[in-house]
DNA sequence: ACCGACATGTAAGCTGTTACATGATTCC
DNA sequence: GGAATCATGTAACAGCTTACATGTCGGT
């Protein structure tokens, strides 16, 4: 379970209510989530029961009633201890290497589609991405450092889809100087 | 679910057993696998229901029979028009975003060392990688075409890897650089 | 009159993981 | 004698996704 990690990072820079996390994580790229609020609530719930942060409630008209977030000390431990703990690297399960592995069932024409749709979703989202950066989205920056390891991020984003990027240009490339027979 | 497209790759390429594609599955590093079998014999048995499969019983002796799956047309297609369809990029998922997204709460020896033990994973990784191609994993080889295709998925997972260690190297300098005064 | 933002949550279902269960054979 | 390989599967649970449910307020 990351998702507890996550959140805790995220009242680790500031209180917050299950709606702003939800909607941090929405705009996140660093943070996968798939749109669904029931775990982050689920894990609010959990969070609190294990004391790792606590509930400041917040009345307000007609509304209902907001419940903001707070990390504890014991939070903050816990969130520590786990970012020190042995670090995974990521596993890399791309759905496109099995369309690609057993492609050879297409001909000239229909691979040449694939990896063009393939190439151009990669330049779709760098592209959204840049005018993410551009439009400047928030993140913590509470020193220097900070605002240097968020930049890094965004460079890692950023390198592994160009990569991904220049790899399927080679390979339309040499597919093209192969196979320019149709065959 | 992907899986079940994995499999009907496998099968589109020989006949095997639900052992034989555990196994397969094992030494892939392109096919994402947990070590769970439970799903394989599952998919299996759906994939016959669709008639995507069919199988083939063989009794031998006292081990338990065998039963191999071979691909039926209507399974080949079924392949065919999925990879044709939209291809979707891999989501960037990566457990250690989050830990350097709040990693300014250690201090410079405590990141350092994180970073490193993230550095020695990715080199053992790449090393085992390597040696693994060396020793020559089977992968289908039907055509020349089908030889590059498999040839560009093992660079693209060497290049993934490279990227990645490439990056945390500069993280590693610039951050020795920026704060040789451990603050 | 309707849509999106604010704010909470629940229910149902699908996918994936870990662990269990059986039983013969072969290698060290 | 014990571990690994061959070969099948099941049970229980954890995690994640989609969709539903409720209600106010402000803008077009």
């Amino acid at each position: 379970m990351t998702i507890q990690y996550a959140i805790l990072g995220y009242l680790s820079w500031h209180p917050f209510t299950g709606y702003d996390l939800k909607k941090l994580f929405a705009e996140s790229d660093y943070f996968y989530w798939s749109g669904n609020n029931n775990q982050i609530y689920k894990t609010l719930v959990l969070l609190q029961k294990e004391g790792l942060v606590r509930i400041r409630e917040e009345k307000q008209g007609n509304y209902p009633t907001r419940k903001i977030y707070t990390i504890t000390e014991a939070g903050l431990m816990k969130l520590k201890m786990w970012i020190l703990s042995e670090p995974q690297l990521p596993e890399l399960r791309n759905p496109f290497f099995i369309r690609l592995a057993w492609s050879d069932l297409l001909d000239a024409e229909e691979l040449s589609n694939l990896l063009s749709m393939y190439e151009k979703e990669l330049i779709g989202q760098l592209a959204m991405f840049a005018e993410k950066q551009r439009r400047g989205i928030q993140h913590p920056a509470r020193s220097k450092r900070e605002e240097f390891l968020w930049k890094m991020l965004a460079k890692n984003w950023t390198a592994n889809r160009e990569n991904e990027l220049a790899w399927i240009r080679e390979l339309r490339y040499q597919l093209s100087q192969k196979w320019s027979d149709n065959r």
